[in-house]
DNA sequence: CTGCCTGCAAACTCTTTGCACGAAT
DNA sequence: ATTCGTGCAAAGAGTTTGCAGGCAG
């Protein structure tokens, strides 16, 4: 999907809840959307800033949950205090994320089985699984040989 | 392993890293072995309370991550803002969570699957796993056609 | 025009921390 | 006698919310 479909989809997504569509709104949506690695709410300020310097912070944690409804945005949750968000690109829906400790990496990872694992475990609960999430907490490597990698900052 | 068992692997790891044996921190160990249930670090402080009230809210915080890094306890972050936390009973070291979104209740399922592909997917991207977690979010079948569930509070 | 949306700042929740006193070794 | 542990209260981080004014529909 492209961003200009995507922009489409937001906008739609906005009028079909009686949402109204705002600068402020479609700022934030181009700021999110112009990142290809995950990003934080401030940090999606500091873009959003940069294109219609209105923004406010409340504004970005207003529209962060009709992004992640509309899935149009992934919330990420490592536990580590701030949540991650990432445009969601096609399809990959069913996604397990790499942590890189040393790295402050985040990586994706396609897990169809995921999908599979919830609804047998849930079933046999009297469940009906909503969502799930697989995330592996990981040392990286050549940051332990060498005390530095390519992917740190 | 028995609660007695336990408590002696506490006394014993305080001791071998130097830490001293205080009555808050055995109050708070005999709060937490008395539950059977996940539990809140407020709720804990209530339950060790009950056991000595010279117990405060900052050494229960300065004591869980002791029992939790001496594999005492289970730290469990389901992104609800608290962290919940639960005696390890047995070697169930590899188990993933059912959160049941009507009823408040965390599952504990065994997943032995997960540190295999915590290790597969790591090693694909030059990093060694420390740790994984996988967790289900589902409705209650129960609580939606009748309203109400054996399990809810 | 109506009422949702906004920015601002204060409030909130959970957790951490600085300090001076108290207790374990 | 040391030195670590403690309670208290304040600080901290990230997020949410009440309010008065502003803009979309």
């Amino acid at each position: 999907m492209s961003i200009a479909a995507s922009r489409e989809k937001f906008r739609r997504f906005l009028s079909q809840k009686g949402l109204r569509v705002t600068n402020q709104r479609l700022a934030i949506f181009d700021a999110a959307f112009g990142r290809k690695e995950h990003f934080t709410a401030e940090q999606l300020l500091d873009y959003a800033r940069a294109i219609d310097d209105s923004v406010s912070r409340a504004t970005v944690y207003r529209t962060l949950p009709i992004m992640t409804e509309s899935a149009l945005l992934r919330e990420v949750d490592i536990g580590s205090g701030e949540k991650f968000y990432l445009p969601i690109a096609g399809n990959n829906t069913q996604v397990a994320q790499v942590v890189c400790i040393d790295c402050d990496k985040i990586f994706e990872i396609s897990a169809p089985f995921m999908e599979w694992y919830g609804s047998t475990v849930s079933s046999k609960l009297g469940l009906t699984p909503v969502s799930q999430r697989l995330q592996v907490s990981a040392h990286c490597d050549e940051y332990r040989r060498t005390g530095s990698c390519p992917r740190r900052g």
